[in-house]
DNA sequence: AAACCATAACTGTGATCACAGATCACGGCA
DNA sequence: TGCCGTGATCTGTGATCACAGTTATGGTTT
């Protein structure tokens, strides 16, 4: 008895159809820019390397499609959509507010388990990236995980849903560069920027919280935009 | 050749698939409040009122599910989420904030021809709501392309897109209850607070369009609450 | 007349087939 | 040798079939 009890607490109260794992799967990929802007993936392709047939990965593109973190050219060809200087600085605008408010939010509105999440996330980013060589995929990891536990702090899921679907379309275009210029971590201000926050949200002070996020958010994207890798347009 | 010339600018872009169509038509029915928290809709029902296959109603499903606009529920059921009052009031908090700073930023960029058209927009409206028995559909139609000709004004097409994401969640909840209390029109202060917002954005005072779009979010939201009819949790 | 159980009719999910159109490579012509 | 046309191949889209599971229904039994 207490087997059965043990297993129907287990399973999820929702169970995850091929099409979410899918789903998730090309997340992470786009996400830590193991994708790059321009790259095309067709869905019986894909398919036959996640081992499925090609059904959930039509309905998993299909959602990535909506949110616009994938697109179909009209030559019927899905690939990650090739994002033009103006584009990427109108999500940065947009990344700097909403982020930047959920930021200020967070500060006022964190448990001390938030807190607690939040410091442990930051010190481990810390210690990666002042490492000679420091393991890249592993600190964009914990760079979203600690975003994003900030973002969750708020209380408002859907801000951090929201917050997810920006990072969606950037991805490929913030961690592809990250890989051909891996300096940017020790380099850039990213390490001090956590810092503000964490301190900002542990003194309760959403002004400076904001402040700290958007430097974080300008400071990468201004690096990206110096180097002149997007296109044109 | 001057026909082939015509042909080629006449033709759009990007071809609109079944599923597209599917889409666009549940959204409507969504934000317009035809669709209540709670019903359900079959794959096959819908594919057959709607003249098509269940594929197309398949992919445009699928999208509103990855946007909580639809759930499927543990039963395989597919239905418009029943909101909380807490979950309303979150989605309220996000709106305020978020539609707010599309306001903000609207006053200080749009354009003449923004201007004139949100003030077309609002004129309509404010006739519309002052009829003995207005036309509900065609007011919650007006009141939709006033407050996104405002959005759209602020030349980030990101931002107007992720707030016609939030209205997908608010509408069930919005519109039904309108249909439920029209007097909200004449009674509400959509009125005044849509003219508050005309006239800041006119002056190019971004604080006082924020507060504007911000009273009139807060004033169906409080109203919609003190009604009762949300469910409990 | 009320309760209960079996069966039939639905549900979404996944796989497979069909099709129009675009891409690409190969072979023939200039 | 360079260019163009043409067929094979691959693309996403739509339809249909199969399946496991839930829901509703109708008949039987108490």
């Amino acid at each position: 008895m207490s087997v059965a009890i043990a297993l129907t607490t287990i399973r999820p109260l929702e169970r995850e159809t091929l099409g979410d794992r899918v789903y998730g799967h090309l997340r992470e990929l786009l996400m830590a820019g193991r994708l790059a802007p321009g790259d095309k993936l067709s869905l019986r392709g894909t398919a036959e390397v996640m081992g499925v047939s090609m059904m959930p990965v039509r309905e998993a593109v299909s959602r990535l499609v909506a949110d616009r973190a994938l697109e179909v050219a009209p030559n019927r060809a899905v690939r990650v959509p090739i994002m033009t200087v103006s584009q990427f600085r109108e999500l940065t605008t947009v990344r700097i507010e909403i982020e930047g408010f959920a930021a200020q939010r967070a500060a006022t509105a964190a448990s001390a388990d938030d807190i607690a999440r939040i410091a442990t996330l930051e010190s481990a980013f810390r210690a990666l990236s002042l490492l000679v060589r420091p393991d890249l995929a592993e600190a964009v990891r914990l760079n979203k995980d600690l975003h994003f536990a900030i973002y969750e702090a708020t209380g408002l899921p859907t801000l951090a849903e929201i917050i997810g679907a920006l990072w969606l379309k950037a991805g490929p275009v913030l961690n592809l560069d990250l890989g051909a210029n891996p300096d940017r971590l020790a380099t850039g201000g990213a390490v001090r920027f956590h810092a503000d926050a964490l301190a900002a949200i542990r003194a309760g002070d959403g002004p400076a919280a904001r402040a700290a996020i958007a430097a974080d958010i300008r400071g990468a994207a201004d690096f990206i935009i110096a180097r002149g890798g997007l296109a044109a347009a």
